[in-house]
DNA sequence: CTTGACCTATTGTTGAACAACTGTTAGCCT
DNA sequence: AGGCTAACAGTTGTTCAACAATAGGTCAAG
């Protein structure tokens, strides 16, 4: 419940998250509560600092240019073994690619940030590693956290042409093989949504350290 | 507490961790017991299902392979960036190899140990990513729980000569920027600590199974 | 030997209580 | 006025006792 509360961005971010207050409108003991907090720490989702409590994470720039090196560093190891990989083993990659134009042709924006988020889940489980995936996964998580906040403001989405372009050549090039060629291509798209994120999060730090200056 | 225990050995992989029976012995109650509990199994320590409990992790000959996937993952990307980078930001690297060789003159196991696994984490470090730097410390952790394991089978350690050896080579070779020659040495270097890792545990493996057939 | 009904140990969750800590406010002194 | 200290209110950290829900084992009947 919390989870969804945050992703959907029903709870702010740099929202305090007090116990008793929000267990009881869940309708949830503060224990219980407690521990989903933890659970959702471990997410990123929430930090906590002991004896202040727990505040829905404020993901910056910072956050933007960490999130992508985790990105490139794990998609890229992926793209290794993938170009090497049985097109058997490339399946769910492929799935994914398919649910990405599916959802693109019925104009489906909740679908297609979906399917995009899933390509690249799975390139990552090429790595074989449950580990990876599972550290992919918090990360993954965390996107979804700055998409709820970028939604407004982005609207790539409704042009998904270039992204599912992308993501089409990209797998084409995986299939082949030729690493040489997939390499850049995946560099410049993650590098693409890299400036993209950093430029509303850089706007949305600037409007909150005014809004701050405006309360202060 | 329970981290410690659980490191040293004295509660052994496969134990179940009964809520009542240690919180009481470790004087503190079940609900921060649970907790810490919790905490564990997101550093990889301790399993936990549903209604059923939670028992110390078991690692296995899989778990091994996954392991050092991550390593190789993430130190051979930390490589690319450490062979670019300018000596002062590896100074940290270096220190950790100073340690380690301070550690084989004194003939201290423990440190040479644990100046091992800094170098390594320090490896990662390079990659500048606060998200993939707590990742590999929730591994190294999980090395250190295959350590105890491993600790009266495996006595490499004491002839450390190999061990600092390779370090060092590696460390000059990463100074001096020539990644086609660090990259094959630290994958080398990986792939053996691996084998080892699996030729241990696989052992292990092999004897648990003899006794549960003893036992059953 | 299987099936199914109990039984017990254990986990999941709750509620209330209190100690410990934080940030704030009020009062005091200089 | 400015700065220090002390009481304060709110919040977190932790404990305890209780009960519901689940899993695994035991025993009897077939």
């Amino acid at each position: 419940m919390l989870r969804k509360r945050i992703l959907t961005g029903a709870i702010r971010p740099g929202s305090p998250l007090r116990e008793v207050a929000l267990a009881r409108e869940l309708g949830i003991s503060r224990n219980t509560f407690r521990e989903a907090i933890q659970a959702l720490v471990f997410d990123g989702l929430v930090r906590h600092a002991p004896n202040r409590g727990a505040t829905v994470a404020r993901l910056g720039v910072d956050d933007a240019h960490d999130i992508y090196t985790v990105r490139r560093t794990l998609e890229l190891a992926a793209l290794e073994r993938a170009v090497a990989s049985r097109p058997a083993d490339l399946r769910p990659l492929g799935d994914a690619l398919g649910e990405l134009e599916r959802a693109a042709a019925d104009h489906d924006w909740e679908r297609l940030v979906e399917a995009d988020l899933c390509f690249h889940r799975r390139l990552v489980d090429v790595l074989g590693s449950a580990r990876l995936s599972g550290f992919f996964r918090t990360v993954e998580t965390q996107i979804r956290l700055a998409f709820s906040i970028v939604a407004y403001a982005d609207r790539e989405y409704e042009h998904p042409a270039p992204l599912i372009e992308e993501h089409r050549d990209l797998f084409d090039v995986i299939l082949r093989g030729q690493l040489d060629v997939a390499r850049p291509m995946l560099i410049e798209h993650l590098a693409k949504y890299e400036r993209r994120l950093v430029a509303v999060l850089a706007d949305h730090e600037g409007r909150q350290a005014a809004e701050a200056s405006d309360a202060g």
